[in-house]
DNA sequence: TGTACATCAGTGAACGCGCGTTCACTGATGTAC
DNA sequence: TGTACATCAGTGAACGCGCGTTCACTGATGTAC
């Protein structure tokens, strides 16, 4: 690398910081509203600069939540290993990892719902959405290739879509408390997981 | 009833008709375009009233909506029941009534997903919303307890949220025809129903 | 050492549009006496 | 038969607000010669 280049390259890391503090001021506003309420002049005071300059790192809302969506789904992959390496490593185990993190970051799984279901998004985001979600639906593939219980029948896409389908049903569930609905949440995914994965 | 109530009740009963009016134009919509693009301003021009007028049948744009949602459940538990009297009693074959229903209607599924998501919907729209769905999800509890195979591992609220989850998680799935994403998520549904519910 | 120029982070203000909802009003129909 | 009043469907226009995005500009820093 000659001097150019490295300079070149220590402008290009400073932009990557600087996108870093825009998305943690994401996560932080994550925790205070929900994630379609929150908009480029909120991101923009929590992050210490004008709504303006967000643009300089993202060409677009859009964008700018992909990324940090992309980053939530490193933390449950994180969050998944350390599961597997305390040795609870049943599918159950590992589905109550993702569920409990979806319903303590209600604002991660909105922004999962939002990509999935609408229509109208840039191509470019859409793509490094599908591969996010692809990287996270091979995580499981690996799980369940490595023991040697490999269930052809039940595979990791399907895992995916029982989880989502049973948080998306079950989050605003009425007249019961967040915690009644985890337990619930839990015990519908060992009931679909059950009999198909005896003992997986 | 005497000729004061007869008139209150026809008086009432134009009133319906009007709702149903308004509806009707909303389903039309829902062919034309995606549900979260469907305005207020839209709905009117396609019943041939003012956007004001509508307000005087639904106190607002969701409970208009949650009133289409609750009719298209019912065409759905239609759909639902034709099945049956066709001696098609399989999960799997309820399964790909809803989900084609779903893929079919895409507004009807975003619909659900709206009033699944969103936190901030008016209590009285919620009410109506829950009541809706624990009417479609009673349907299979009749089915699978008249079925004389009732499986008490596997019950329509876990029947329900897979559903869901399935389609959504594969209804924008990039790469792929209409078709193949209905083919899809129906070998996918099977899978996941299959080796808990072997003979139902 | 100084000057001209390029680059880019950053910004306040405004653009542009959408859209749910409300207001003040009209007009038709029925009722009371 | 006529008059006053109530009821309600219906409406065009405006309210009110939100919000993503763009514009024209400033200021700092580095580069070239």
């Amino acid at each position: 690398m000659n001097d150019q280049s490295a300079f070149l390259q220590l402008k290009e890391d400073e932009r990557e910081i600087r996108k870093a503090i825009i998305i943690k001021a994401t996560f932080k506003l994550f925790k205070k509203k929900i994630f379609h309420k929150i908009g480029m002049r909120d991101i923009a005071r929590e992050a210490g600069v004008s709504a303006a300059s967000i643009y300089r790192y993202f060409p677009s809302r859009d964008d700018l939540f992909v990324e940090a969506l992309i980053q939530e789904i490193k933390k449950i992959k994180i969050k998944l290993k350390k599961t597997l390496d305390c040795g609870q490593n049943t599918l159950d185990d590992l589905a109550f990892v993702v569920i409990d993190y979806l319903i303590d970051n209600e604002s991660t799984f909105q922004l999962m719902c939002h990509f999935l279901t609408r229509d109208e998004i840039n191509y470019r985001v859409k793509n490094k959405f599908i591969a996010a979600q692809a990287y996270f639906i091979s995580f499981f593939d690996e799980i369940v290739q490595s023991t040697e219980k490999k269930n052809e029948l039940f595979f990791s896409k399907a895992f995916f879509a029982t989880l989502t389908g049973v948080v998306l049903t079950y989050i605003h569930y009425p007249n019961a408390t967040k915690e009644q609905k985890r337990q619930y949440m839990h015990n519908l995914v060992s009931i679909i997981i059950k009999t198909g994965n005896p003992d997986l």
